[in-house]
RNA sequence: GGGGACGUGGUGUAGCCUGGUUUAACACACUGCCCUGUCAAGGCAGAGACCGCGGGUUCAAAUCCCGUCGUCCCCGCCA
């Protein structure tokens, strides 16, 4: 028998004829004088039924176990009046079986091929060819190939090229931790795989590919969290002669467009655009879920005389304050405000202040320091009524924002204040070009340092804390989408920047002199973006962990649970690069 | 590098706080038998864990303590 069509394929049109499907036995009921299997392949279920007459066939079919793989042959008929199962897709048909092969046999199961169980994920890893042949899986991993093929169409209907660039690269400084290949030929030397595509796209649009494309895979060789990966995928492009707003509008017209053909939904364009500074107020955060509101107020004026030291002297250290309303919060225990006080510790907060909003004003044990005026700012500015509470931190700036941003979200979640049906695509735009890099004394990039600044002319040592970027995030649903910007197409603004990055001529010649000398050969201007794949597919597929949509992960602590990567290698493996292991 | 949660048959959990009627319980899966309309099939019978690992406290440890390993979440890190 050949293999036939997907049961999950099979429609009320076929009733009446003979089908072939194949596929593994997802459960069997055995009623002894009738057998139902419901056999399963990537699209989906179909019941099989076996009958009695066929006294040979009945008992191999008596002898079916769990994911067994057969083959039959069948009509398809209309199920009895009064056992249609309307929570089946092919719930109103069923296969009588004629002819089976049995194609092969399964050992009994580590654990159940089924949605509704959760297994341990080190064990789900462990056999993740099983753990991927759940439905969910299996649509997870149809979806990201649509969504894949749909970006690809757009960009290929655009006239973009999809070139590929090296994974083994030239290690770069900056960035995060490379992951280094060493040469066979040059002991001592060392390719590094790619954390981006980055300089190697800027070099084609200098080679005048002005428009590319790639889904790209980087490597990054830092810790993981349920969003990050030590590979991962991009869809990475970069355009030439362009601006801001041409990117920024390709990329919306590519949301649009897999949005409409993957998800079904439709989105509004343009996405709304917050500048830096605004959403780190607002949000406590460069990537805010604006799928709820409670924003954060600063205080720092209002309160900077008030009497509770805390508060007073964290702005007379040049910190702030800032606060935030929980709608009907008045009713948290102490011990569940608490636990709050402990959230925020993690991002360096030395505590928590609050203030419940009653009939007569507010109450806490702060608010006596607060002048009646004070407190009707407060409520105001929050827009709070009487059962909610406001909550504050006083501290330096980055502690505040990062402390309040975090209890936004954990708010958000925990009190069911996000709507989940909404897509909040934005634009974060505005970004300083540098930050002030406090350990090691010296400016850094805040994206990378071939972001083309806003104002090139005017750029230098002393004002650079106070220039703007040509750089854009995109954010959809609280989780940073993916960033670009316009680069530097000139040689001279670019060793500028790295003079001010404090990288020297000769370690910039070193480590980037390829580029400088391609900058000066005629670069078109240019900029382009690189999106987050996994993490796109991530919130397509409603999960919560980029593991949910690659088919192979690694664990937290960058292991491999079905290979047992990585291991050691032989002693002439480690001859021939010229290494020998050190074993602490 | 740091903080937190978890670890009990094949799987998911209960028991742990308040050590001892625990020969460690329940559900699913598994094995055998019965059953012609189920789809979380049903009925009967059965097999299966000494509680991640190591040490300690105690007359007695799944339960308390210390260490260690593993998984997950978070901070740092991720231009």
């Amino acid at each position: 028998m050949k293999r036939g069509i997907y049961c999950g394929k099979v429609t009320e049109g076929s009733i009446g004829q003979e089908i072939v499907v194949s596929g593994w036995v997802h459960s069997r009921r055995d009623h002894g004088g009738v057998i139902f299997v419901d056999l399963r392949d990537r699209e989906g279920i179909l019941q099989i039924v076996f009958q009695p007459e066929n006294v040979s066939m009945f008992k191999i079919a008596e002898n079916l176990r769990s994911e067994y793989v057969i083959c039959v042959k069948g009509s398809v008929r209309k199920r009895p009046e009064g056992t249609l199962n309307p929570n089946m897709f092919t719930g109103n048909i069923e296969l009588v079986v004629s002819e089976l092969e049995v194609l092969n046999t399964s050992a009994v199961l580590p654990f159940e091929i089924s949605d509704t169980i959760d297994t341990s994920e080190e064990l789900r890893l462990k056999y993740r060819y099983l753990d991927l042949r759940r439905m969910s899986f299996q649509k997870n991993f149809i979806m990201r190939h649509k969504l894949a093929s749909q970006v690809r169409n757009f960009l290929n209907e655009e006239g973009f090229l999809d070139i590929e660039t090296p994974f083994l690269t030239k290690s770069t400084p900056e960035g995060a931790r490379d992951f280094l290949v060493p040469s066979r030929i040059y002991h001592g030397s060392f390719f590094a795989l790619p954390q981006s595509p980055q300089i190697f796209k800027q070099i084609l649009m200098i080679s005048g590919f002005d428009k590319y494309y790639q889904l790209a895979r980087c490597f990054r060789d830092e810790d993981l969290r349920a969003d990050r990966q030590l590979e991962f995928t991009q869809v990475d492009l970069e355009m030439s002669f362009v601006d801001e707003e041409d990117v920024m509008s390709l990329v919306e017209r590519m949301f649009t467009r897999v949005c409409r053909s993957v998800l079904n939904i439709e989105i509004k364009t343009p996405f709304e655009k917050i500048s830096y500074q605004d959403a780190t107020l607002r949000y406590g955060s460069d990537k805010p879920d604006t799928r709820f509101d409670m924003q954060i107020k600063d205080f720092s004026q209002e309160l900077k005389n008030c009497g509770f030291s805390v508060f007073a002297s964290a702005i007379n250290k040049g910190g702030i304050v800032r606060g935030l309303c929980v709608p009907k919060g008045s009713n948290f225990s102490r011990s569940e405000i608490d636990t709050l006080t402990k959230f925020v510790g993690d991002y360096g907060a030395k505590g928590l202040a609050w203030m419940k909003v009653t009939s007569s004003g507010a109450e806490s044990n702060i608010v006596k320091y607060f002048k009646d005026e004070q407190i009707k700012t407060i409520i105001s500015k929050l827009n709070a009524n009487v059962g909610d509470l406001v909550v504050f931190l006083a501290d330096e700036e980055k502690v505040v924002t990062q402390g309040l941003g975090a209890l936004r979200l954990k708010l958000g979640k925990d009190l069911d204040l996000i709507d989940k049906n909404k897509f909040n695509f934005l634009w974060i735009v505005d970004f300083p070009l540098m930050e002030w890099n406090k350990e090691e004394q010296r400016w850094q990039a805040l994206h990378h340092p071939f972001t083309a600044p806003k104002d090139p002319d005017v750029i230098n040592k002393e004002n650079v804390g106070s220039q703007k970027a040509k750089a854009y995030d995109i954010i959809l649903n609280g989780i940073e989408l993916g960033g670009g910007s316009i680069r530097i197409h000139n040689s001279g603004l670019q060793k500028k920047i790295f003079d001010i990055l404090n990288i020297s001529d000769e370690s910039a010649k070193e480590k980037f002199g390829f580029l400088l000398d391609a900058l000066t050969y005629g670069a078109p201007p240019h900029g382009g973006v690189a999106l987050g794949f996994d993490r796109m597919c991530a919130l397509f597929a409603g999960k919560d962990s980029i593991r949910e949509v690659i088919a192979f992960p690694k664990t937290q602590k960058t292991l491999d649970p079905l290979s047992n990567a990585p291991s050691t290698v032989s002693d002439k493996q480690l001859k021939e690069l010229g290494l020998k292991v050190v074993v602490k």
